[in-house]
RNA sequence: GAGCCGCUAGCUCAUCGGGUAGAGCAUCUGCCUUUUAAGCAGAAUGUGCUGGGUUCGAGUCCCAGGCGGCUCACCA
C-alpha cells in the first residue's frame, strides 16, 4: 500500500522557499508572491512522484463528457460506471470525504471523493491536489442528498499537476464572486479567460460555427473554396495602408494582403466559376472597438451573375447562418429587435439621401452637399471631391437610420473603382451595393468590371493619385490587368466582414471579444538588463 | 490621433481631508465520511504600474511616462 505523505511536509515548503528567496529570483512586483504559489504546488508534485504517481501521464480514456451526464442522467444513474475528465475548478475537503467539481468542454460536474471508495492511499492524494489540476475519475452516476447530479468515485488519477493558481469563481444565488473581469488580462491570458468565463467562450464558439455555416452554404451552392497568397508583391482590392515585410532569399519586400479580391477574379478569369476564400487580411491602420489589425474577409465571386443575383444570395446567406449558428433569425440589439426573416429592404443610396437629407443628387451640387454637412455640424471628408461627398451625407443622414436589414444600392461611380457601371445610368452610377443593419454595414458587392480598358483607366487613375501622396490608391497590378484582358465573365462578387457579423450574432459591442487573440499593445518592454545580457 | 476613466495581495475590491496598507476568496496548518460562496480554529502574503517632484512624511497631492477601458474622428 502507499502510504499518504505526511501533510507535514508540505506546511515545510515555506523554509526552503524563504531560503531560496534570498537568492536573485527577485524582480518586478508581485513574482515573489507568485513564485512561491508555485513552489507550494512543484512541492506537491513532487509529493506525487514519491508516492509513484504519475503527474503527467500520456491518455485518460473518458467515456462520458460532464454536460452528458448531466443530461442523460436518468440512464446512468446508478447503472454501471463512467469516467470522465476534467479541470478541477473547486474542492471541498471535509476529513475523510471531499467533493470538487471538474469542468470539461461539455460543462461541470461534481465529483464526490469518499476515503473508503477509493482503492488504498488514492484518498490520500486530494490532498496533493489543487485548483487548475486535470484530474480523471471512474465511477457511478448518483444524486446528492441535495440534490446534484455526481460521479462517486472510485478511482482517481492525477491527468496534469498545474503551476499556477487558478482565479476561483464562485456563485451563489446567481450571483458571481472573483472572476477574471479585467479585460484586458482577459484578451492577454485568454486561455484563462476560456476556462472561467463560459460566455466568453460561447461567443468564440458561436464565431467558429459562423464560419462553418458560411462556408456550408457556399459548399452546397457549387462554390469552390481557395487559398490565394497573403504575402504579395503588389497588393490591392481596396483602399488601405498595408503592413510590409521582407523576403530574405528574394531579396524583395513584400505587402501582407488588405483583400482577397484580385486573386480570386484571376481565378474567375481562369474558369473557376464559383469561387470563395475566407481569409485573414491585415490593414496598417487604426484599432478600436471595430477594428483590428488583421480580420476575417470572406469574399465569392460567382460568373454569369449580376448584384441583383448576389443580393438574393446574401439575403438567404445571413438568414441562413443566422439560423443554423444561433438557432434563431431575431436579434437582439440595443433593446430592439432586428428580424431577419422578414425581407431585406433594397434601396437606391439617391433615394434614401432624398428622403433622409432633402438632397436631389441630380440637382444638388457640391456646394449644396458641403452646406448640408457645415449645417449637420458633420466633418467635411478629407479628399476633395463629389464622390466623398456624397458618401459622407449618406454616412451622417442614412447609415444611423438602417436598423432592419437594408440593401442600399446604386452607388456613386467615383467611390467605387472596382464596380461595373450600372446599366441605366453609365456616367455616375455603378452596380454595387452595401448591405446594412443595426447600423453597421455587413456586405459591399458590385458586378464586377470586367471591361479590361476601363478598368485599366481606373486603375491608372488610382496610381496617379499614389504619386501624389494618396497612400491608400491602388497600385497598379499588370498581372490583374493581363488576367482581366485575357477575358473575365461578367459575374457578381461579394464582401463580407466575418467578424463584423460575428459580432452582430454574438451580441459583442468590441471585436476583441470575438477574436481569440485580439493584437494587443506588449505588456513590457524587455528590462534594459536582460537586453544587455543577451 | 484627441478627451475622460482605471491600474493596490494569485483573483475581486476597500483604504473620507497626505501619517510606510486591509477584507473576502485562493494559499499554508489542524479538525470534520452527502458538501456546495461548506464550516470551525490558526498562519503567511504586498517595490500600492514606472520615474520624477512637493512635503518632516506620498498608494493618497503635482508632473512625465507605460499599459488598458470607454467615447470621438478615418478605415471593414
Amino acid at each position: 500500500m502507499i502510504a499518504p505523505r505526511p501533510a507535514t511536509r508540505i506546511g515545510r515548503v515555506a523554509s526552503p522557499t524563504a531560503a531560496s528567496r534570498t537568492e536573485p529570483i527577485k524582480r518586478e512586483g508581485g513574482l515573489d508572491r507568485r513564485e512561491e504559489l508555485r513552489r507550494v504546488r512543484i512541492e506537491k508534485l513532487e509529493g506525487l512522484r514519491e508516492q509513484g504517481v504519475d503527474p503527467y501521464p500520456h491518455v485518460f480514456h473518458r467515456t462520458h463528457g460532464a454536460g452528458e451526464i448531466l443530461d442523460r442522467f436518468e440512464e446512468l444513474e446508478e447503472k454501471g460506471t463512467v469516467s470522465v475528465a476534467g479541470r478541477l475548478m473547486s474542492l471541498r475537503e471535509m476529513g475523510k470525504t471531499a467533493f470538487a467539481h471538474i469542468q470539461d468542454a461539455t460543462g461541470r460536474i461534481q465529483i464526490y471523493l469518499r476515503r473508503d471508495d477509493l482503492p488504498d492511499g488514492a484518498f490520500g492524494l486530494v490532498k496533493l491536489l489543487d485548483l487548475g489540476d486535470l484530474i480523471g475519475v471512474e465511477g457511478t452516476v448518483f444524486r446528492t442528498r441535495t440534490g446534484e447530479i455526481s460521479v462517486r468515485a472510485g478511482s482517481l488519477r492525477v491527468l496534469c499537476k498545474s503551476l499556477l493558481p487558478l482565479p476561483v469563481v464562485k456563485e451563489k444565488d446567481g450571483q458571481r464572486f472573483d472572476s477574471v473581469t479585467d479585460k484586458e488580462h482577459r484578451y492577454r491570458a485568454r486561455h484563462l479567460d476560456l476556462m472561467l468565463n463560459p460566455e466568453s467562450r460561447r461567443s468564440l464558439e458561436r464565431r467558429t460555427e459562423i464560419i462553418r455555416a458560411l462556408r456550408t452554404f457556399l459548399d452546397e451552392r457549387g462554390f469552390l473554396e481557395v487559398e490565394t497568397p497573403i504575402l504579395q508583391t503588389i497588393y490591392g482590392g481596396a483602399m488601405a495602408r498595408p503592413f510590409t515585410t521582407r523576403h530574405n532569399a528574394l531579396s524583395i519586400d513584400l505587402y501582407l494582403r488588405i483583400a482577397l479580391e484580385l486573386h480570386l477574379k484571376r481565378l474567375l478569369v481562369g474558369g473557376i466559376e464559383r469561387v470563395y476564400e475566407i481569409g485573414r487580411v491585415f490593414r496598417n491602420e487604426g484599432m478600436d472597438r471595430l477594428h483590428n489589425p488583421e480580420f476575417t474577409m470572406l469574399e465569392f465571386y460567382w460568373a454569369y451573375a449580376d448584384y441583383h443575383d448576389a443580393m438574393d444570395l446574401v439575403e438567404e446567406m445571413i438568414r441562413t447562418v443566422a439560423e443554423r449558428a444561433t438557432g434563431s433569425m431575431k436579434i437582439r440589439w440595443n433593446e430592439m429587435e432586428i428580424d431577419l426573416s422578414r425581407p431585406f429592404r433594397r434601396e437606391r443610396m439617391a433615394d434614401l439621401i432624398r428622403d433622409a437629407a432633402g438632397l436631389d443628387l441630380d440637382t444638388a451640387s457640391d456646394e449644396d452637399l458641403t452646406a448640408w454637412l457645415r449645417e449637420h455640424d458633420e466633418t467635411l471628408p478629407p479628399v476633395p471631391g463629389r464622390g466623398p461627398l456624397i458618401e459622407s451625407v449618406f454616412d451622417a443622414a442614412v447609415v444611423p437610420m438602417l436598423l432592419q436589414p437594408t440593401f442600399v444600392l446604386d452607388h456613386p461611380r467615383a467611390i467605387s473603382p472596382l464596380a461595373k457601371a450600372h446599366r441605366e445610368r453609365p456616367d455616375d452610377t455603378v452596380e454595387r451595393f452595401e448591405l446594412f443593419i443595426a447600423g453597421g454595414e455587413f456586405a459591399n458587392a458590385f458586378s464586377e468590371l470586367n471591361d479590361p480598358l476601363d478598368q485599366r483607366a481606373r486603375l491608372e487613375d488610382q496610381a496617379r493619385r499614389r504619386a501624389m501622396g494618396d497612400e491608400e490608391a491602388q497600385q497598379l497590378d499588370h498581372e490583374f490587368l493581363e488576367a482581366i484582358e485575357q477575358g473575365m465573365p461578367p459575374a457578381a462578387g461579394v464582401g463580407i466582414g466575418v467578424d463584423r457579423l460575428v459580432m452582430l450574432l454574438t451580441g459583442e459591442a468590441n471585436i476583441r471579444d470575438v477574436l481569440f487573440f485580439p493584437l494587443m499593445r506588449p505588456e513590457e518592454k524587455p528590462a534594459e538588463g536582460e537586453e544587455a545580457e543577451t
